[in-house]
Order: C-alpha cells, then sequence, then structure tokens
DNA sequence: CGCACATTTGACGAGAATCAACTGCAGTGG
DNA sequence: CCACTGCAGTTGATTCTCGTCAAATGTGCG
C-alpha cells in the first residue's frame, strides 16, 4: 500500500464526494485541502469508534472499507453500513451522539481525522455554506443507506440482495471518481458479505458464481465490475438517493 | 374510541417515555402540557409525512400505532419501525432533514403537533434542559430501534424475530405505563407484523401460534402479553438499548 | 344475510443453511 | 527451494426454514 498514493487518491475522494452532494465555494475547497489530520494507517479488524462511545472524532477514509456492525452473543453478526473512500465515518450533527454499533475496518485502512473540517462548518456555517450541507446530506445518506439495507435483508431474495448492494457500491465508488472499466476495488471476504446480507458464506459463493455465470458482474483480482445493466432499470441520474431506493429493485 | 380518555392516556405515556429518558424539571412538565397542539385523528392507512418531505412537523402519537415503511416497485414492504401511544414521530435536529420513508397510521390514530414542544426545547436549551435531553435521546432511541430491525430480519430465525419484536414492543409500553396484566394493545395485522419481520402471512400465523401452543405468548382482543421471560435474559434495568440490542436474543 | 377482510389449515415446492470435504494460494520457516 | 500452515474460496449432499398456492373458517359490519 503506497501510502502516499492512496492519501491523493482519497483526498480527491473526498473532494468529488462532497461535491456531488452540495456545490462547494473556494473557502470550502480550501478548508478540504488544509483541515483535514493526517493519514492514519489501521490495520484490517481494526475497531476505529467502539459502540456506545462519544461520535467526536468522526474519520474521512481515504483507501480501504470501514463498517458497522452489530454481534449477537452467539456470535451471529449483522453489518450495517459500509464506509468507502471518500466517504465520512463516524459523524453526527448531534451534540453527545453515541455510536450505536461499532466501526470496525474491513481491511487495511488509511483514514483522516475530520473533526477540524466539520468544527470550521459548524462555527461557520455562513463561511462555509457548502460544507455544512454537504455534512446535512452525508447524515442522510447514512440513514438512506441503513434503509436500503433493511429492505434487502428483510424483503429480497439472495441474488437481488447481490446485486442491489454491488449497484449501490458501484454508485458510489464512481461518484467519488474511483473505479474503472474494471469495475471497483471491494475488500470483502465472502464471509462479510454474507453478514451484509443476512446470507451463509456458502450461498453467498453460489449466488457470485451465478451472477458471474449469467454475464452480470465480472470479478477479478479484489475488484468486482457490474456489466449486465438490465438489472436495474433505466434511470435518469438526477434520481434521488429515495427515489433509487424505490425504484432500483426488479422483481 | 373516546378521544377525550385516549387523549389524557396519552398525555400521560409522553410524560412517562420523556421522564424515562431524561429527569424533566417542573418547567419541562409545564412545557409537555401546555404546549403539544390539540388532538388530530387519523383513520388507519392514512399518510401522515410523505416520503422526501421535510421534517418540520413532527408529531406525539396519543392512541395507536404509526409506523415508517418503503414499498418495493412490485409492492413488496419493509416496515422500518413503529411509533406507539408516547412516542414521537417525525422529528429530526437536524434543519433541512427530510423523510427518508413515509409515516402512516397502522390503525386509527390520535396525535397531537409537537412543534410548540420541539421549539421551545430549541429555543430555549438552557430552560427546558430536560425536554432537550429527551428529544436527543428520542434520535437516538429512533436509530437504535432501525437497527434492531435490521439484525432481526437479516441474522435471527421467524420466531426469533417475532420474540425480539414482541418483547421491544412490551418493553416500550410498560415504560410509557401502558400495558397490564393481559399485555399491551398490539393494533396490527399478521400481515403487517410479515412485513415488518420480513416473512409471509402465513408464516406469521404459524409462529404465532407455536409461540402460543409452547406459554410464550398470549393473545386476545387485540392485545399481546409476553409469558415466557426465559426467552429472554435476565437484565438489570438499567441495561441501555445498545447493550440490550446484543444481550436479548436466545440462539 | 352477504360482503370484505383477517385468520387458519394443509399440501407442496423453492430458497437457503448446514455439514463436510477439497482446492488454490500466500506466507512462513526449515 | 520446498513442505507446512492458515485462510478464502469452491463443491456436493442433505436438511430445514420458509414461501406459495389454495381453500376453509371465522368475524365485524352495512
Amino acid at each position: 500500500m503506497r501510502s502516499t498514493t492512496d492519501t491523493a487518491v482519497g483526498g480527491r475522494a473526498i473532494l468529488r464526494h462532497l461535491e456531488a452532494l452540495a456545490s462547494l465555494s473556494d473557502r470550502d475547497r480550501e478548508a478540504l485541502a488544509t483541515l483535514p489530520g493526517a493519514p492514519v494507517v489501521h490495520r484490517a479488524g481494526k475497531e476505529i469508534i467502539a459502540a456506545g462511545a462519544l461520535l467526536g472524532e468522526p474519520w474521512f477514509v481515504l483507501d480501504g472499507w470501514v463498517c458497522r456492525q452489530i454481534t449477537l452473543p452467539d456470535g451471529r453478526r449483522q453489518i450495517v453500513d459500509f464506509y468507502l473512500p471518500g466517504d465520512l465515518a463516524g459523524y453526527s450533527s448531534r451534540p453527545e451522539a453515541r455510536a450505536s454499533a461499532p466501526y470496525l475496518s474491513m481491511s487495511d485502512v488509511v483514514l483522516a481525522g475530520a473533526t477540524g473540517v466539520v468544527a470550521c462548518a459548524q462555527a461557520q456555517p455562513g463561511v462555509c455554506r457548502g460544507l455544512a450541507a454537504a455534512l446535512r446530506a452525508i447524515e442522510n445518506e447514512v440513514e438512506v443507506g441503513v434503509l436500503a439495507q433493511l429492505v434487502r435483508n428483510g424483503r429480497m431474495l439472495a441474488h437481488e440482495r447481490m446485486i442491489h448492494l454491488l449497484d449501490e457500491m458501484a454508485r458510489r465508488h464512481e461518484r467519488a471518481g474511483l473505479g474503472s472499466a474494471d469495475g471497483f476495488a471491494m475488500p470483502l471476504t465472502q464471509e462479510n458479505l454474507g453478514d451484509a446480507l443476512g446470507l451463509s458464506t456458502v450461498h453467498v459463493n453460489r449466488v457470485l458464481q451465478q451472477l458471474r455465470r449469467q454475464g452480470a458482474i465480472r470479478t477479478a483480482n479484489g475488484r468486482v465490475a457490474i456489466l449486465d445493466a438490465a438489472s436495474s432499470e433505466q434511470e435518469p441520474p438526477s434520481a434521488s438517493a429515495e427515489e433509487r431506493l424505490v425504484s432500483t429493485v426488479q422483481s
């Protein structure tokens, strides 16, 4: 992992992500360029924020994936949501908000503290108007993502859950300027996918193979590409996240 | 439905609910007694807040149940969470927050506008300190409830989902001073339960019968009583919502 | 009474979990 | 350099949970 390169790529991803959520002024961009903390590296499986901890120190993800997950006493796990490069993990506008689930690194990750950026947007909402708007949009996005996860696990079949999740990840990578002809980097084991989608590891494997066989996806070198756009209907790119939630799925 | 009685019962439920979340001063109690709007009645199946609408007008539930739900294009539904008497539906501390799922009445309901109460807590956080704290706790509770719903649908078997949900509802009713020897009022059809738990109506019926046969629950007149405390471990009443989420379930 | 709706029941099949083994591969140390 | 180890992925056989279909039985209500 070349930390320097990752940091630069991650920085661009943050900028593109936020620009997709709100129009940023030069002042906003300057804050984003200067205020994030120095890159911090964590190994896979590290607890970034503990369950119940105060959400006082949010992190930008520069490289790798972070997730929130809930563990039952008997060891069953449910992944709540994912934080990709360009995402902001552990942010809440509510004072005294606490983590209702622990944040874990799914892979080796590079993070940058976002405390300064958030403080700037909150202290001077007039100056950093774009940043403040983006933070609001981010909070909304997280909630929408959790609801999508709930719908997948509650009301979709295994292959629908898989395509729906992969579609969402692909969309988010593209929006952040990541992703290419061979798709996007997905540093998850099939066990992790199962914990996200409420499926056994074995069944995840079979669903992936079926999707590969029918030409819906391609996987190589830890990257995934969505090939078959027919699995989701044509949509105007202006569709909001909520609209997508209701219109992305086929029966 | 005797609106006068329901209003009084609902008002007590609100007070008890908030007192369970934060210690209220006399000032807080006075605000709660005077500021809620006049009771509003809705029939079952009414849309209280539309998807995407600005969350500018939260409602106290005085009687009946409200839920949020997401509908897929092919008609499949997923209920996100429930709002019982004493609960506050449609509140967000974030400015410009929008409903990421529509709010619907599951039964005939009686609501009271909470705009005044919320405005009081936000305008004078120093004066209505308890109210402000309670509102923060409510936002947290809603999020924890959604995560519990996600874990149920993703990682639990049908009978576990049912007991887990009924337990949660029973706890919330008791805390609000509702509920008695014959349990609490649950104005849901089995189809609604299925939409919440990600199960078919037929299977909901069979799970309920099994639970009745094994003496875990009792149902009569639209009321449900949880009988078998062995299905959840003994817990000190001080356990937080997050702790409950991880410790309530048996394998 | 008849109608609409909720609940119940049985038979059957589909989807997914489980169990167990095997493969492929990267890292490690002799 | 190669055996050894551990982990992720793969495969087949089997079991089980749950959905679907269809019909019957309540139940409240105009």
